[in-house]
DNA sequence: TATTGTTATACTCTATAACTATA
DNA sequence: TATAGTTATAGAGTATAACAATA
């Protein structure tokens, strides 16, 4: 997945574990559930040198094949130049390959073979990890938390867009 | 709330937001909806100088007053050196004060009137924020949403203590 | 020996700003 | 003028390693 920060909250004992007030909140539950989370992924990607931005741009890029890297950039929400050393990375290790684009000034990105096969190598981790978190659930949650997610996520990105 | 990685993925168009198969992943649209929530929080939080991980820091000394650097670091999950730099910035401001702990080595924490009055903003933040997710839920829907989320992060914390 | 705080240093990720070339 | 890519530079946040004082 790109990568933007996830707030650290306190897990690990020995401490009191109790942040007051703040700690009952939607909110804080929802980011403490998904920096233990994303705590998972990014080990289980660092043992195949991943990050969870580069995977997710590896996911983009297949899943959109020749798109430039200003579009990539937006869709991970990096900008230009960030996109740039992200395209980078993953051209270096071979799993992306930047093409002649639409026009002279564009690059269009494909996932090369190496980068198939790094993708598969993600996928597995994902399925393994959204197991982790289905297992806690009946399928009729599982459904229902999905629509509260993007629900919450709707809410939040029409804010940030005002 | 004290800050780890919260790892970004596409939100704003104009852009396929497409990632194949990923895209219906909970744990993506864990994130997906954290990322877009701590957008929010980070930018409210900025318009009273606190950052996510700083007024997490605020509201765990306030709950637990006279704690130590040691137990606040894992608290937040962030090491020693981490949350000197950060007490240093809370002591900058004012809203924290460093007094003699139990022992010679250790301090103990305090939260100053100032830091009361920058956490009561922070818990209007928090509180505002909080209301703009449960708008979209019935109240038996927060109520599951905040059961599930706990069980996630405990599935999660218990996969990473391993 | 272990713990607490501290300092110095370095790394990762992202941002800003400015440049080139195309459109 | 606007867009795509690029480069150089800087910032925030965290980590590692080493040190002093204390337990």
């Amino acid at each position: 997945m790109p990568s933007a920060s996830v707030t650290r909250i306190g897990v690990t004992p020995p401490h009191r574990n109790d942040f007051g007030v703040i700690g009952s909140r939607l909110g804080f539950l929802l980011h403490l559930a998904d920096v233990a989370h994303m705590r998972v992924i990014q080990d289980m990607l660092g043992e195949i040198g991943l990050t969870a931005t580069r995977a997710t741009a590896l996911a983009y890029i297949r899943a959109n094949p020749g798109c430039g890297q200003t579009e990539l950039g937006r869709a991970l929400e990096i900008n230009r130049a960030s996109t740039m050393e992200m395209v980078n990375a993953l051209a270096l290790v071979g799993a992306v390959e930047r093409r002649s684009g639409r026009d002279k000034r564009s690059n269009a990105l494909f996932v090369t073979a190496v980068g198939e096969a790094l993708f598969n190598q993600f996928d597995e981790i994902s399925i393994k990890v959204d197991e982790g978190i289905t297992a806690t659930l009946t399928s009729d949650e599982a459904q229902l938390l999905a629509r509260l997610l993007c629900n919450i996520r709707g809410t939040a990105a029409r804010h940030n867009s005002i």
